[in-house]
RNA sequence: GGGGCACUAGCUCAGGUGGUUAGAGCGCACCCCUGAUAAGGGUGAGGUCGCUAGUUCGAGUCUAGCGUGCCCCA
């Protein structure tokens, strides 16, 4: 549905048809679209008196207004256009950042996005997460640099071009071409960087991207490069074994996350084998697998060194060492146990292996180890192990010393020296394997087992292996202590990160295996000799042409032929791995070994390497180091917050702790409406620009803010941005509008004189002590990084300022006279406001920048631009009234007590009531309410508001023990008082105390005494009384409604038709009316008893009792008929 | 299999250091207001705080076990 189109006139006068109105909100909203009014939130159109009404005001806005005129209907989306505009053309956040000199830094690290995938709704997320305390910060006289960076290398880059080339494999891309190849990844990298500025923008984050780093630019390869010379020199980087998940028909090592996708259930052989044992006669340990292939690579055999292990002797005298616990699964209940032994005794055992194809290298073999993760789930309770075929094998091997053997070419078939299945497929050959085994009796059992196998996800029907590749790691082992400190230091929110996710994960810490064998990433700066087999490594690229000047004579010419190649890739594969030298003295040639890094590795070194350093910009590196916030999703846990803890460990050694950030708030992953994770393909998620262009930025951004706890997954949905609409910024933006309504036909401006603070009236001392608490607890949940929390200290501000204050003072903003009382209105709700703006705006820029523009700086040259450049507000001791709170917390529970009398007893709140009496607990209290009385009045509509002398009239009285007080006294005697107050006459008790300060009550050890201080008194409603309590107050209401009364709330319910009346003929608020009425017996009374006040409520000029047949606004009254003639002047 | 987190109203979520009437918003019911007006407001119903033990005078909160869900790793 389109919301209609119309043009309303300028109020300045400016001609008709002009496009684009100088005096609506800000500077460029056209005219046209003032009066569609929030099509954004529900898209009507809107009717004929709203918009006449609205006109009308505008009327008598024209005369000297100070403040652009202010719909109430709003079009949030239009307004963030204005603002985009606005900061763009005045170069806002520029201009946050001028005079860093003088001021403190915060420092802010971005962990770059790739930018090769659209952005989603998590991706805002954390986006708007960083930009709220960043413009805190700034807001609170901080130098708050913002700069950005793009993650570019990485597997992810890789496969992303192969799907775009239709190629796949490391000989496929060989075969394309590693230039070209490469140049594809840098196209790829920034393949939706225009959609992420675009996001990053209309979300109003604001970060520096025309400084952005990039993570493949030379400088910034270089300074990765000088971070693993630097642990070269130091031993910390070292070529070992690691085992992957291998595809070995595609000849590559495949992610976690692409062996994630591949799995299936599949059946494998089970087999039981017999390892005779060395130096016991006919006796062997039963053995389990589910890869028989792996049996000829067989190191050691893996026992619980806890679990019991039995030998158990067969008919045939044969015996089998296997755990306890299987023996019945295994050999049947009847097996005969001959002796028991724990796992821990039978290791260092040797045994016999069943193939001899090749000896292990590198330490013992065929011996029996201990290992925590052998189960007896399955199996017999010990695990043959290859470590050249298993992660956790490797690792127990590795600990317990043992030696390696890989009997497995990389393409998955059988090396030559094993004979027998030479040139056979590892899986194919499991068959022949097992018939071998038989035929030998070395086999004991074989059963199926079904289970779930990863395969490659890009060809299903070829089974992935686990397989130890030579690859290069850092020793990350040796320095993790360091790290664990550092962990330790650092300020996690949630809180339960440090010992938790990243404190198991530091635990369970084993050296980073840190070479990809990939194309597109920071090249291994490492150099072997041909011939020596001596190694060196190199920290940039004037290192390198230091050993060879001529190293870069390949691609200076390849340059030359080429002026598109840029400078960036001498250091990328494949020109990089041209560059040689040799050394005087020394036969061979260096070349670089062929591997890339980790891309991890590249992210974590950013603190230092966004600037080159240390080849270049040290004083920037020092000015910027370490972070003092960063924030990303929990998923970087292991991710970019280890690499950047671990890295600033190794390489910083000397200084303090923590470095390199010292906050750092982890978010939770983004979900939808179900709690099911955001996905393209389910396409369970609105784009966010389209639901940002539907309800506008600020609603998605205070919908994350007040969903969004660290560390806990957050629910986003649609509904909650048009929530954030509702709650927070349409009440806002109502008051905004109420206020600029009325100061400008009252004239009020911000030049005019402002009544002292303590000359204020009570309620409006009592909106800025509330102001000044919530600018206290939003400071401090900010500084402590709970965002979430300072949300709902926000929400309740606004609550009470436009649900109590504003409501209540309505009349003061339109009293005619020109009184202290209307000054001091104006005044304070535009001290509010203002502060307000300020308050909010780190967390809704967009719309608290349109009240600062309209109401501060528009004329006001010594203002500060923009509501981001101006300062937070601080706290204000003379604000302070905690006494006037609390009166107003119990002045509005008296309130609602009262309502709920009336709900309760269905009188409704036009009719009038004679009293309403409050029970006081003393004078102080009731002094406090009575200076509301006013107000309470009128909300309850009642004449008087009186306060009880007998309390005992109304109220019953219960005494309860103070327990925070009472229970470290009394101990376990807390019951019995509490039993024996409950038992007593309450009021009888009360009647005591208020006579003696103390009661005594008897308790079975004795009597005891009890001050008021270790009691607390609680009311109760009298049921006989139209009355109510809660929170410790009880209100009677006098419900007896008299003919006075009645004729009262007659009248009353005749202006309610009058008005109504009015509504329906679309009158202006101004218009006045001629009215004409009958009426009969009580009705006509109550008329001619309350005709000037009817007349005066409803703007009626004429107002007189007539026959008026046929009139279109007749009424009925408690079944009596009201006969009404209306008429505009 | 290991680690982490969560479980509070129909839904989405808050509930520093244990203190006895467990809160909010949405939704729902009833109602009010009509000079913020296709807006706004009030009152109410609705909860054995996942389960079971334990510590304690006292547990939504602390401890242990179990269950369910999610995340990370294997």
């Amino acid at each position: 549905m389109q919301p209609r189109r119309s043009v309303v006139r300028c109020p300045k006068g400016i001609r008709p048809g002009f496009d684009l109105c100088p005096h609506f909100f800000g500077k460029r909203l056209p005219v046209d679209q003032l009066s569609h009014g929030r099509g954004s939130i529900r898209s009507t159109a809107h009717s004929q008196t709203s918009r006449s009404r609205w006109k009308s005001r505008l009327g008598v806005v024209c005369r000297g207004a100070m403040f652009d005129p202010v719909s109430p209907q709003v079009s949030f989306p239009e307004l963030d256009a204005t603002q985009l505009a606005f900061w763009e053309n005045t170069r806002i956040f520029e201009k946050t950042l001028e005079g860093g000199e003088e001021k403190q830094p915060f420092i802010f690290y971005e962990g770059p996005p790739t930018a090769n995938g659209m952005p989603h709704p998590g991706h805002v997320l954390t986006r708007v997460m960083k930009d709220v305390f960043l413009r805190y910060r700034t807001m609170c006289g901080y130098y708050v640099p913002r700069r950005a960076g793009w993650d570019t290398h990485g597997l992810p880059v890789e496969v992303e071009v192969e799907k775009e080339l239709g190629i796949s494999g490391r000989e496929a891309i060989q075969e394309y071409g590693v230039e070209a190849f490469s140049r594809r990844c840098i196209d790829s990298v920034f393949k939706y960087i225009g959609e992420w500025q675009k996001m990053t923008e209309r979300i109003g984050f604001w970060v520096d991207f025309d400084s952005a780093y990039v993570t493949f630019h030379k400088s910034y390869v270089e300074s990765v490069w000088w971070a693993l010379s630097e642990m070269f020199n130091k031993g910390l980087l070292y070529q070992g074994y690691k085992v992957v998940w291998w595809w070995p028909q595609g000849g590559t090592a495949l992610s976690a996350g692409e062996v994630g996708q591949g799995y299936r259930t599949i059946d494998d052989p089970s087999v039981m084998i017999r390892f005779p044992v060395v130096g016991e006669e006919r006796t062997s340990f039963l053995a389990w697998t589910t890869t028989p292939w792996t049996l000829p690579s067989n190191v050691a055999l893996a026992v619980g060194a806890k679990t019991d292990y039995a030998t158990v002797e067969l008919e045939d005298g044969e015996r089998l060492v296997l755990a306890a616990a299987l023996v019945g699964k295994v050999l049947g209940e009847e097996a005969n146990v001959v002796a028991t032994r724990k796992g821990s005794e039978l290791v260092g055992v040797s045994y016999e292996p069943p193939f001899r194809y090749a000896e292990p290298q590198g330490g013992p073999a065929w011996q029996v180890v201990d290992a925590d993760f052998v189960s007896l789930d399955s199996g017999s309770g010990l695990v043959h192990l290859a470590p050249a075929f298993g992660e956790d094998d490797f690792r127990v091997c590795k600990e317990k010393g043992m030696g390696f053997l890989q009997l497995m070419k990389p393409d998955g078939t059988f090396p030559d020296e094993v004979t027998d299945f030479a040139g056979r497929f590892c899986k194919d050959a499991d068959r022949d394997i097992i018939r071998n085994l038989s035929a030998r009796g070395v086999l004991f059992k074989e059963e199926v087992y079904r289970h779930d196998y990863p395969f490659c996800w890009r060809a299903m029907d070829d089974p992935l292996i686990q397989y130890a590749r030579r690859s290069w790691f850092i020793r990350t082992t040796q320095e993790i202590d360091r790290v664990k400190e550092n962990n330790q230091a650092v300020h996690w929110e949630p809180d339960h990160i440090k010992s938790g996710r990243m404190g198991q994960f530091l635990e369970g810490n084993v050296d980073w295996a840190l070479s990809r064998e990939r194309f597109w990433g920071t090249p291994l700066p490492i150099w072997k000799n041909d011939e020596t087999g001596a190694v060196e490594s190199v920290g940039s690229v004037a290192e390198i042409l230091e050993r060879n000047p001529e190293a870069f004579a390949h691609f200076e010419k390849a340059k030359a032929a080429d002026p598109t190649l840029q400078d960036h890739l001498m250091v990328h594969k494949p020109w990089i791995d041209a560059v040689s030298w040799t050394k005087d003295g020394e036969p061979g040639v260096y070349r670089r070994v062929p591997e890339v890094i980790d891309c991890w590795f590249d992210s974590g070194c950013m603190p230092f390497a966004q600037w080159g350093f240390p080849h270049q910009n040290a004083d920037a590196f020092e000015r910027n180091f370490p972070a003092d916030f960063i924030t990303e999703a929990v998923d970087q846990t292991r991710g970019w917050f280890y690499s950047l803890m671990t890295i600033s460990s190794l390489m910083f050694p000397q200084r303090a702790l923590p470095h390199p950030f010292k906050n750092c708030v982890v978010l939770g992953l983004m979900t939808d409406e179900k709690g099911k994770k955001l996905s393209k393909r389910d396409k369970n998620y609105t784009d966010p620009l389209v639901l940002m262009d539907r309800v506008g930025a600020d609603a998605v951004r205070w919908a994350l803010y007040a969903g969004t706890v660290p560390g806990q997954s957050t629910r986003f949905f649609d509904d909650a941005a048009t929530d954030a609409v509702r709650e927070f910024l349409l009440k806002i933006w109502n008051v905004y509008s109420f206020f600029v309504t009325y100061a400008n036909i009252d004239g009020w401006t911000a030049a005019t004189a402002r009544p002292a603070l303590a000359d204020r009236p009570d309620m409006d001392r009592w909106v800025l002590a509330e102001l000044d608490a919530t600018v206290r607890a939003v400071r401090r949940e900010l500084d402590d990084y709970k965002s979430h929390m300072a949300v709902r200290h926000l929400l309740g501000f606004v609550d009470g300022l436009s649900n109590w204050y504003v409501r209540r003072s309505r009349a003061r903003f339109w009293a005619s006279d020109d009184s202290d009382d209307k000054r001091a209105a104006f005044s304070t709700l535009y001290e509010v406001l203002i502060d307000l703006a300020k308050l909010a705006a780190p967390f809704v820029p967009f719309m608290t920048e349109t009240l600062f523009q309209n109401l501060v700086h528009k004329d006001d040259p010594a203002a500060p631009e923009s509501v981001h450049l101006a300062s937070f507000p601080e706290p204000d001791a003379a604000r302070i009234d905690e006494e006037l709170r609390k009166t107003v917390e119990r002045v509005r529970n008296v309130v609602t007590l009262g309502q709920r009398v009336r709900n309760e007893n269905k009188l409704k709140v036009r009719q009038p009531l004679a009293e309403a009496i409050v029970v006081v607990a003393d004078d102080e209290e009731r002094r406090g309410i009575d200076r509301f009385a006013s107000a309470i009045r009128e909300e309850l509509n009642v004449r008087a508001l009186g306060f009880t002398q007998e309390p005992h009239k109304y109220v019953e009285f219960e005494l309860v023990p103070n327990f925070r007080v009472l229970g470290p006294k009394l101990g376990k005697q807390v019951p019995a008082c509490k039993k024996a107050l409950a038992e007593a006459d309450g009021s009888a008790l009360y009647a005591e105390m208020e006579a003696n300060e103390k009661i005594v009550v008897q308790l079975p050890n004795g009597p005891i005494e009890l001050t008021p201080s270790e009691v607390e008194v609680r009311l109760s409603a009298r049921e006989d009384f139209a009355a109510s309590s809660g929170s410790g107050q009880v209100v009677v209401l006098d419900t007896r409604v008299d003919d006075s009364l009645r004729r009262e709330g007659l009248a009353r319910e005749v202006i309610n038709r009058i008005q109504r009346a009015r509504k329906t003929m679309d009158l202006a608020y101004e218009a006045r009316i001629e009215v004409k009425w009958n009426a009969d017996g009580e009705l006509a009374e109550a008329i001619e008893e309350h005709a000037a006040r009817i007349a005066g409520e409803t703007l009626a000029t004429g107002f007189s009792r007539e026959s008026a047949p046929g009139s279109a606004h007749d009424a009925e009254i408690d079944g009596s008929t009201l006969s009404l003639s209306i008429s505009a002047v």
